[in-house]
DNA sequence: TACACCTGTTACCTATTGGTAAGTAGTTAC
DNA sequence: GTAACTACTTACCAATAGGTAACAGGTGTA
């Protein structure tokens, strides 16, 4: 009996190591949401970002920030203003992230629809 | 002293809530290299999966699929062989994740070598 | 003085995720 | 008859994710 193997090209590999990755840095509930939010909106303080994202704890917004500027996609800037403002915004490495957030916001949408129209 | 209310526009808010739903279906650890493996190799019996989805543990790939499937992203098929095989494919809404899976891939790769640059 | 707003932190808890190791049940090859 | 292949499942466990609620430490406003 023949066995077949399925070799996969050693391009396919590296794009499947390559969602992996991607998806590693967006893990969790929150992160694409927030990159998603910081792409549409440019920049957002904190309370901006908590109010915009419903339903996040600001414990978890807090840690999902230090997780994305740790990997270089948020630059965090303290504003010298009274009282303290800080500011969010995507880096240019955060900013290359749009043809994924906004294929996963157009894709959300259309499913969204073809749920209703079961 | 001025309020600056900051209001996303309605589709902005949508997108956002695609972005969440998206991020849903495709959350943990290997359903979207999963998906990926499918997208670049068409069909999938359940060992090879497991193969080319490096590390990955039986019980894990298991449920992963089944939550594929839940969703209409994934098909599954027993064939009538022996021993019996069971094949694995996108279904025509899983491929229309083409984009988001494409996108991940391309970046990924692109930040996995801008690491290394450093 | 009391309250509100800013950006978070801390303590605590639970549910889920993801992992290991082994087993099940049928078929085929040596 | 025994080992190996197919596709899983089961039992068990540890780490993490993510949630609630309260609070901290600063400034400004009534």
């Amino acid at each position: 009996m023949e066995k077949k193997k399925i070799e996969l090209s050693e391009s396919c590999r590296k794009s499947i190591q390559g969602i992996k990755d991607t998806q590693d840095l967006l893990s969790g509930k929150w992160k694409a949401a927030i990159v998603g939010a910081l792409f549409y909106n440019g920049k957002f303080r904190f309370m901006d970002l908590s109010r915009h994202i419903v339903g996040i704890a600001p414990k978890v917004l807090s840690k999902e920030l230090k997780d994305l500027e740790m990997n270089h996609l948020v630059k965090r800037t303290v504003l010298d203003t009274m009282p303290i403002t800080v500011e969010y915004e995507l880096t240019s490495q955060g900013k290359s992230l749009h043809k994924i957030i906004e294929a996963m916001g157009e894709w959300g949408i259309r499913y969204r629809k073809s749920l209703l129209r079961k």
